[in-house]
DNA sequence: CTTGGTTTGTGAAACCTTTCACAAGGGTAG
DNA sequence: CTACCCTTGTGAAAGGTTTCACAAACCAAG
């Protein structure tokens, strides 16, 4: 088993996650690989070689112990504990993540939230008050953050996700639309939209054109 | 050349337009595969085979000619013109998407947005006014949204995103932490942030795994 | 015109992911 | 215990994407 898990392993093993907790809620004992499938679009197969890569988690004949794949699942994920995020960046974006109560729900909690703007300085938003970018490095030593937030203009992002970097975070999601570099194997993932939509405006172009070809 | 081309390359064709527009900008006139390749973490032969699928747009021993490439660009990727929004489900993040600039200044209009919630309609919101979900159909039609965006809490997105097709949509952007099934080839990009830091928590305990296993 | 330096466009090879298909194992009913 | 039905776990095949490597083409200099 195990060896170097792909991107869309990691994505699916979060989707089967989501579904079997509700089944979960739901009271349900054994669910099976072709159940967990459908919600996320997967094979059955294939939801079987992606556990398998961790281990043996079914019983032949019976399924999977929803909770005893709940449980292993988290493991797996490091989801059976919660993680603290450090926020730059309280603008638009920033102040959507600070209010949207789905990420403490889930286990991450922001503890931290930074900007350059004198006027927020010192504020306090949904709880959290508003620090200067001075304070970036004992702040997120001293509250213990692990995942660095940037919601900042495009111009600064490389510049903050360093600084990030250099405060000890171990993993970092930007919001901004640039490509930034892993740098001593601290992960980034970046949450693009201008790159979505342009996704979407390819493939409505796309079928304009293939339409159009025909006549 | 062009069959059916991958989201990867769609993804790295968009990026390697960004690039080609700051170059643009700078008064760049040519730029090699390599060049191209670096801000988007590629190498030049993908950026060569990328391109190759739509044809032949570079001169051998010179490169490509920036102005050419970013105009090709925009035309296999559909954004020589702009494209209309509609916006489902106006709270935190709803709110932001108004707010953020980045949109309207790459094509991207929102041009009406709706809620369910009494108090919000009838009020503006960033110089949009806020409309009943009944309204959904004949002002999606009436202004001529090509994209709908859903911005909803989980429970109601499926329901939003087959009311936004019937409605007439060719896209729909998605921010419910749900995966949505396309039907009726209409296209639907999910953006989920919980799963992207759950990618992260992955990688920060397999980091922990990895070095606590060797000892 | 010829030579040398450069860069594209592209088959072929390497690599990675998904799907197939089936033996092995487990549960249940009689 | 036997017979039958299910579902897992997994090698092998298929399908897709990325990288390699090189001929073809272009430019500039002499």
């Amino acid at each position: 088993m195990s060896g170097r898990i792909s991107d869309s392993t990691v994505r699916r093993l979060s989707l089967y996650l989501r579904m079997l907790r509700d089944l979960e809620r739901a009271g349900l004992e054994f669910v099976s690989s072709s159940q967990l499938a459908e919600p996320s679009g997967a094979t059955s197969a294939q939801v079987r070689k992606d556990l398998s890569h961790f281990g043996s988690f079914g019983k032949r004949g019976r399924g999977y112990s929803v909770e005893g794949l709940v449980r292993a699942l988290e493991k797996i994920l490091g989801l059976s504990r919660s993680w603290r995020l450090a926020l730059v960046g309280v603008g638009k974006i920033g102040s959507a993540l600070l209010g949207y109560g789905g990420l403490a729900a889930r286990g991450f909690d922001v503890v931290a939230a930074f900007d350059v703007d004198e006027a927020k300085i010192g504020t306090r938003a949904h709880g959290l008050r508003i620090r200067p970018m001075t304070d970036l490095r004992p702040v997120i030593a001293e509250r213990g953050a692990e995942i660095g937030v940037v919601a900042t203009p495009t111009e600064v992002a490389a510049e903050i996700a360093a600084e990030l970097e250099h405060a000890g975070v171990g993993a970092i999601l930007n919001f901004a639309p640039i490509e930034l570099s892993e740098v001593n194997g601290v992960p980034i993932r970046t949450v693009d939209i201008v790159l979505e939509l342009e996704g979407l405006s390819y493939l409505m172009s796309e079928e304009g054109r293939r339409a159009g070809s025909g006549a």
